[in-house]
DNA sequence: AATAACTTTCATTTTGTATTGAAAGTTTAA
DNA sequence: TTAAACTTTCAATACAAAATGAAAGTTATT
């Protein structure tokens, strides 16, 4: 396999993971491209490998942006922008997740708890409800906390966490 | 808030979050249906419950099913299928992230690793492609790893590990 | 201040994914 | 073995998410 084929291979698959993880596919594979590129990329050139439009690129770049794990970067004497990813991958996870947990976790932590508070009348169906989503108001909260706990790592967290996990 | 729509808010709310993770938005309301529940369903309540077809309740169980966190139920002289979901968290998640890995990280791991094996033509970039699909696949794999080691515990895995990482 | 070089926006169109429902299939009971 | 009670399948359809691209916006240069 030769380099233009692998990096294509790369792209490609990289996008079908985010999407199976609720990223869009361009987004992905967009991510992908800066990834393993190690000088900057135009939206021009981005347009002209995936084959995209420019509104998608732009919508998508500015996507990446909001994770906060790609960069615009300015080339002397170029009015031209360029973009570049976030290398560490230690560094990109903790973005990943702190994104994450703020948008998703967090709004629904806050309708677990007001679902697991309701008034119990008594009544069979209302006691298990309230039961139910309590255990998991309670499991989703630990969980969001480990994630926020590992993430405070920050220094290669995951080696840490898997070395110490395996005693 | 009362019963009826606290169950409908924890609902929908199951199924936006469902469908931000790349798990199709009334595959998990019937999941939260049943999480909630604490008597077997039918299909046919389902159905009525969330205002879906025949066809979509059957295949949206089916795919629970396979995920293995929701069961077929039978109740004596009775020709209707009941389903229940697995209500122990710990297990539910163990089972999730088995999944998750084989049907997701396992493959994308085979592809990382084919493409970051590619011979070095000595190029800059063919350089720089290598060495960040390899350091990726390490990442990847190490996040697989963890997740399968934590699974293994099987017992408040969950809980266990943020009171290690917490100290 | 006008022009050129570029980026963003957003109404429309396209694409992909999920749903529908009727027909086919299956199982159980008589 | 037939009928009844149910489930699954799948081609057609609906729906939602993403892409397009032209117009509007922005910024830098002369």
């Amino acid at each position: 396999m030769e380099f233009k084929e692998a990096k294509n291979k790369f792209v490609q698959t990289w996008g079908a993971l985010g999407s199976q993880w609720g990223i869009n596919k361009t987004m992905a594979q967009i991510h992908a491209l800066l990834m393993v590129s190690n000088e900057p990329i135009s939206m021009e050139d981005i347009m002209e490998e995936l084959q995209i439009s420019r509104g998608s690129a732009s919508m998508n770049l500015r996507g990446l942006i909001d994770w906060g794990i790609v960069y615009k970067e300015y080339k002397a004497g170029e009015r031209r922008e360029y973009f570049s990813s976030e290398k560490d991958l230690d560094e990109m996870a903790v973005k990943i997740s702190r994104e994450r947990s703020k948008r998703e976790i967090k709004p629904a932590l806050k309708v677990l708890k007001e679902v697991s508070t309701i008034q119990n009348n008594g009544s069979e169906e209302t006691k298990q409800f309230i039961e139910q989503t309590t255990k998991l108001y309670d499991f989703v909260l630990q969980a969001d906390n480990m994630l926020e706990k590992a993430t405070e790592f920050k220094d290669n967290w995951l080696g840490k966490l898997v070395l110490k996990i395996m005693r």
